[in-house]
DNA sequence: ACGGTTAGTCGAAACGCTTCGACAGCCGAG
DNA sequence: CTCGGCTGTCGAAGCGTTTCGACTAACCGT
């Protein structure tokens, strides 16, 4: 393996000059570099990359924190990696997933000056490793957004505008009754940040058109679906649309449609939130669903450490995305409303007064 | 950050004392190693990573290379990711993921000294690779196998045992005309290893049984999966069961039996190989399948690859692991014996002769 | 003609660790 | 006893880079 001496000593140079080629630190002649630069494709030279580490302090790695639970990576979070990764790539830094969950295992990984910075994923409203790697020193960037945000930097989605869209393409379609299926209430007490903000939005978007918000929390399991159908068919038995943000629930809830007799969409129209087209289309009909903008996100929030790792940027680097809606068979214009002006088996009991 | 020196200085005792202590390299009396351990303590130190690889030629680094298509990892892959990194972490390494796909990026990473040894997911049948790899001079253990495979070590799903058992669950049940869905044509003529496998197996399983091998192709999709299906009862229309190796079209044949009034296990039943718990259980009703060794898999290729990159092993590790059988809803004893016996409603036309 | 930049290069000192050779003491075998 | 071989420790030489200070030569405005 080829060192820089090497390279120096075939190009009659120093080696000192070899490195200035190589980082630009200081201004090299055209001839000079084109000498370095031969010699180095002669000797097939690659740099060391624990040298450049050592001593310059930085290991031109970022790690990519993404908690692995058994579920595996839906096709949105795989968009983020690819996203993040060939931002990284572009920039000259190399990007590392690490499944790290433990704590100490994370410090340590900190702490070893291994990792010039961090991107977070699945970011926990009070999340350990933020404090973790802040003690660390390590610069950091989220995906999501803890409680207090205070002097931190994320990318997030905007769950506002998302469900807003949501629900405006639903009531523009005609439905009035429609029910959202969020995440467990267990996940939203503990202040899951997903879950909480588009329930927030979720009731501000209904009453704004005037319409009772109804909301359902489900298991992320295709049971807990089922059985969140189930408690919003009694809790709204005359519902025509469902908003779904549980991509983990979404085939539970439209197996049980199906054994219920309801047809999607022409009995209900179903609506999948932060979804990615691959999974979308697993369904039959393919749903209609807000698109997560995953690669955008993972390129912006690596971006945003590379310029504060570089100490390009002090200030916090806070940005939301919208998601975007994509139209496809699970939704259609409300036939309850044909149903509204000739017929009367709509039951209208247990719900309360609109607009609240 | 304290270094080794600042450790040494407050113990009394010499920087290379100190890193015998950390490395065990040399025998340290008892008394020394606690004054060592004790000043450690104190300064909250953690050693260089970086300084570490550079002198010791080895970055304590190991890399799980796997290809990120859009389609996301499943939970299988996850299972497979997570137990890799205990293992490694066990043993005192750090395993990092890379998304790289790129060739010139994988053979800079290597060339680079970054990584220890590399463990390949995702292995095509002729993978540059692995001889990018093998070339950089890197320990390699694949998750699935090579064309050919002299010299290299590999762990793998038994795919004829996989197959036997399930056929065997199958003809148990009374199934006699069963379906083999594939990958695409094109991952088969392509020589996709669990594709090509699975069929050879396949064609044994059922021959061994006098039973007539039908399979068919499906691209990696939910409409992939209904044209398969479509096309499993026009070549078979007196199908009782299917068997699927295609976690990504079996929503589409479970959707196009739905759509075809055929209920499941009722009227078909269906098996999906290689399939992990949490996929099966988004199904209605939960999949019976062939759960696949993940987490075994990811630990087992680490401990190989580990025992290679220490010197202690030269000889190549091969192995196969089976997937096990987990009964669900989708199977059930086949109720074309009692048909045949009782009523007419089946199509036999276009069905060969069994046992060929 | 003169100090003051600037471009281009060099040598050497880090960076924080591992590892080798050396050596002192001590034990048991010959 | 004496020699070879352990045990426990030290000092120093790397590992392959970056980076700092210094130096030369050319170039600027005056």
């Amino acid at each position: 393996m080829a060192t820089m001496h090497d390279v120096a000593r075939l190009a009659r140079v120093s080696v000192s000059t070899v490195s200035y080629v190589l980082t630009g630190a200081r201004p090299i002649s055209q001839a000079t570099r084109d000498k370095v630069l031969a010699a180095m494709t002669e000797l097939g030279y690659q740099p060391n990359a624990m040298a450049r580490g050592l001593a310059s302090r930085r290991s031109r790695i970022i790690g990519l924190l993404m908690p692995m639970d058994e579920r595996g990576l839906g096709a949105t979070e795989t968009a983020f990696v690819t996203g993040a990764a060939a931002a990284a790539s572009a920039a000259g830094y190399h990007l590392v997933l690490s499944p790290v969950c433990d704590l100490d295992d994370l410090r340590r990984l900190a702490s070893q000056r291994m990792l010039d910075g961090a991107v977070l994923m699945e970011v926990q409203v009070e999340d350990a490793r933020v404090t973790a790697l802040q003690e660390a020193g390590v610069p950091l960037v989220l995906i999501g957004r803890t409680g207090d945000t205070t002097g931190l930097s994320y990318v997030d989605i905007d769950f506002d505008q998302t469900v807003r869209e949501a629900v405006d393409h639903l009531v523009g379609l005609g439905h009035r009754r429609i029910v959202y299926v969020n995440h467990s209430a267990a996940a939203i007490a503990t202040g899951y940040g997903p879950a909480v903000r588009t329930r927030d939005a979720f009731v501000t978007a209904m009453t704004g058109h005037g319409l009772e918000p109804v909301m359902i929390p489900a298991q992320d399991s295709a049971a807990g679906g089922r059985a969140a159908l189930a408690a919003a068919l009694t809790e709204a038995p005359d519902l025509s649309a469902v908003l779904v943000m549980n991509e983990n629930a979404i085939f539970g809830i439209l197996g049980e449609l199906t054994n219920r007799g309801l047809v999607v969409p022409h009995d209900v129209s179903v609506v999948s939130m932060v979804t990615s087209p691959q999974v979308a289309e697993l369904a039959n009909p393919a749903l209609t669903a807000m698109t997560s903008p995953g690669s955008a996100l993972g390129r912006i929030a690596v971006e945003a450490l590379l310029r504060q790792v570089e100490g390009a940027e002090s200030a916090d680097h806070q940005q939301l995305l919208p998601c975007a809606l994509e139209v496809r068979g699970s939704t259609s214009p409300a036939a309850r409303e044909a149903v509204v002006i000739g017929g009367d088996h709509i039951d209208q009991t247990g719900s309360g007064p609109p607009g609240m």
